[in-house]
DNA sequence: AAATAATATCGTAATATTGCAATATAGATA
DNA sequence: TATCTATATTGCAATATTACGATATTATTT
C-alpha cells in the first residue's frame, strides 16, 4: 500500500506523526541544525553546506516549511529561512510529557 | 529513488532521523500513546485497540523494537511490550536542546 | 534589455513504506 | 497429541519518498 490509515486515529496522533515524518530525514535534520546554528540563512548557503543538488535541497526546505516548521522571508531574489520555535517547541513538551507519564509508572520488563 | 544519501550526513544525524522515522506513523504513535497509557501490554491488546489487521500491527512493533523504543518479554505464548525509556528520554533532551539554542539566538524573520 | 543569481517546479527513475491475506511458529490447554 | 491462542514471517499490490536534470520564475546587476 504506502498509503497510511489516518481516518483512524486521533488528530493529535496524526498531527505528531505527521511532523515527526517531516524531520525523519538526515539530510531535513542537517538543514535544521544549520539553520539553528547560524540562526537563519538563505537556501544557497544551505545548498552549499550540504551534498545535495539545489532541487533537492528546495523540496527539503519546502517539507520543513509546509511541517511550520522552519519560515522563509523573502529577501530580494533570496529567501531567509529561519525555525519556527512553535513547532520544536511543542515536539519537546510532547516527548517531555511522555517522559514524564512513563516515569511515574514503570516496572514490567 | 526513495533512497537516502545517509552517508554525507553525520551519525548523530542519522541516527536521530532513524529514531524520528520509526514514530512518524499513527499507528506507531498509537502503540506508544497506549502501552504508556496501561503500562504494559500484549501484542492482542493491540490488534484490539487498534483498526489494523494483527500482521500490520506486529510489523510496527517490529519497527518500534528495532528503534529501540520498545522492548518484549516473552510471557507464555504470548508477548509482554512496554517502553524503553532510554530512546524517549534521548529524543526529549535533543528537543530541549534545540529549543534552547533558538530561545537564546532568535531574531530574523 | 540582456545577463546573472537564487529559488521553485516538473517529470521521472529508483527505492521505500504500508497493509493484509496466507501461512508458519510456538506455547498453552483440553 | 490435537487444538487453540498469540505472534511472526512471507509475498505482493498500491502508494509514497527521494534525488536530480531540465526548465521556469523572479529579482538583481550590468
Amino acid at each position: 500500500m504506502g498509503i497510511s490509515k489516518t481516518e483512524h486515529f486521533t488528530d493529535k496522533q496524526n498531527e505528531l506523526a505527521s511532523l515527526l515524518k517531516a524531520l525523519a530525514h538526515p539530510a531535513r535534520i542537517a538543514i535544521l541544525e544549520h539553520i539553528i546554528k547560524v540562526n537563519a540563512c538563505i537556501c544557497n548557503d544551505i545548498v552549499n553546506e550540504l551534498p545535495l543538488a539545489q532541487p533537492t535541497i528546495s523540496q527539503h526546505l519546502k517539507e520543513l516549511k509546509n511541517a511550520g516548521i522552519i519560515k522563509g522571508n523573502i529577501e530580494g531574489n533570496a529567501i531567509c529561512y529561519c525555525i519556527d520555535e512553535k513547532v520544536i517547541g511543542k515536539l519537546q513538551k510532547i516527548f517531555s510529557g511522555y517522559e514524564m507519564k512513563i516515569e511515574k509508572k514503570r516496572s514490567c520488563c
